[in-house]
DNA sequence: ATATTCTGATTGAACAGTCAGTCAAAATAG
DNA sequence: CTATTTTGACTGACTGTTCAATCAGAATAT
């Protein structure tokens, strides 16, 4: 309980903290109050107790409420944008690969963190009155959309499908997966008990394999190969196998 | 302008109205408040100036702001609510035809107008830090949820698949059916330019034909039969064919 | 019918509380 | 020292809510 280190645990008593420190431990504690008391009775107030520092301070390195909202936003974005680029990269060359790495960034536990999918949604449910957040939560969507169509696109290319694979139907699909992604987690944020992250993953792999039937053993041989990577993390007997047979 | 009928025309300038019509009218104005300046800065005040009352008014037919917003919630979870019913009861009785009226009825134009789901919306993502505001949320969900479980386990027994239809299978299948109308829901919501009702219908029957191929033929049958309802509201000529094929 | 009383709806003005943002002084760092 | 960071105390605007007074129309009495 007696000093710390200086060095990992900079925090609370130092006086002064390098810029960036203090605008992201502010930030931090903004997401931490947005997604505790909501959006609307978000106050400085809280932000500031939640951080322990003074009200006055967070008008100091933010010029306004509005400003430290939106960088919160734009944080929240670029860290999201972060993780499934990562994940991408670190991902197979080959569409397919490159599909279920963006679907499982979304479901993989500490990669997206709850307190921030709550906040981000809370900002986000306020973008259709502000056209700043809107901005930057079209800007999020547009580019993850776009990988993701150009991913689906190439697929159906390789796969020869009896009538052409135009572009509208890559389109078509990546909407199905985009927006089959948003909906599980609207779901996740609100049955957070009897609705897992891993529930939402299976059931993204369910659609991927109907989606691309032709490809189902592989399907399923990435998912259990994420479901192996998961029990690591602890639980060791979890259901892994999908629910629903693939079409003979 | 002379008199109003009295019966139809009861709106503005009737000094007494009775209790319940303006209640209603009260609703009315939050829900377009929330849908125009966001929940979080829907004032007493605004909803006032939108229904030409006095903030008092508003105090004296609701006790508190919080009682108004939560009577909002509530009448819209009932409008939808019975929007839903009256689609399925007007369905036939087979439940592929009900699963097709569930979705359909979440993309009608006029029986889910966009102004109420914008406010919904706004709703919503309070939940999560407002407990009534959750059960009036859940409770909305569950009960759709449910019927679609069971339309779900219904039409899977009738498909005598390979492997046993069992219970779970029936959970996910509508677990996917609800949370792409969720996710469609929120991209109709951000990109209401560029992403339309129709566009989501379109999606929702691809959807349906891909996790029914057993039933193709019915399910584009039903679908067609929608467009030509919609067709009658104005637009001549919509593209009234899917856009992907069955698969053979 | 007319006048009177009663009741519930409606409101303007005022209230107390909370909010984001200001400021000058204190604390710290280089 | 000077420059930057931090804060407690303050402010003015705005919030939801109260309240006494007003008003319209129904009920009652004459």
């Amino acid at each position: 309980m007696a000093e710390a280190p200086a060095a990992e645990r900079s925090d609370r008593r130092a006086r002064k903290a390098p810029r960036a420190v203090r605008r992201r431990q502010i930030i931090d504690a903004t997401v931490d109050a947005i997604s505790r008391v909501g959006f609307a009775e978000t106050t400085l107030a809280e932000v500031a107790r939640l951080c322990g520092m003074s009200q006055a301070s967070l008008i100091f390195h933010f010029r306004t409420k509005d400003a430290l909202l939106v960088e919160t936003l734009r944080h929240l974005s670029d860290e999201y944008r972060e993780a499934w680029c990562a994940a991408l990269e670190a991902a197979p060359p080959d569409p397919l690969s490159r599909i279920c790495a963006l679907v499982a960034a979304d479901f993989l536990p500490h990669l997206v963190q709850r307190k921030k999918v709550v906040a981000w949604h809370g900002l986000w449910a306020e973008a259709k009155s502000r056209p700043t957040y809107k901005r930057i939560c079209g800007e999020r969507d547009e580019e993850r959309a776009e990988v993701m169509v150009e991913a689906c696109a190439a697929l159906l290319a390789s796969l020869e499908r009896p009538e052409g694979a135009s572009k509208a139907q890559a389109a078509d699909v990546a909407s199905i997966i985009d927006s089959l992604c948003d909906g599980l987690w609207q779901r996740l944020l609100m049955e957070h008990r009897s609705f897992t992250r891993a529930d939402g993953l299976r059931i993204m792999f369910l659609q991927l394999r109907m989606l691309f039937p032709e490809r189902a053993g592989e399907i399923e041989e990435q998912a259990e190969q994420l479901w192996r990577k998961r029990s690591e993390r602890g639980r060791s007997a979890m259901q892994s196998r999908l629910g629903i047979r693939a079409q003979p």
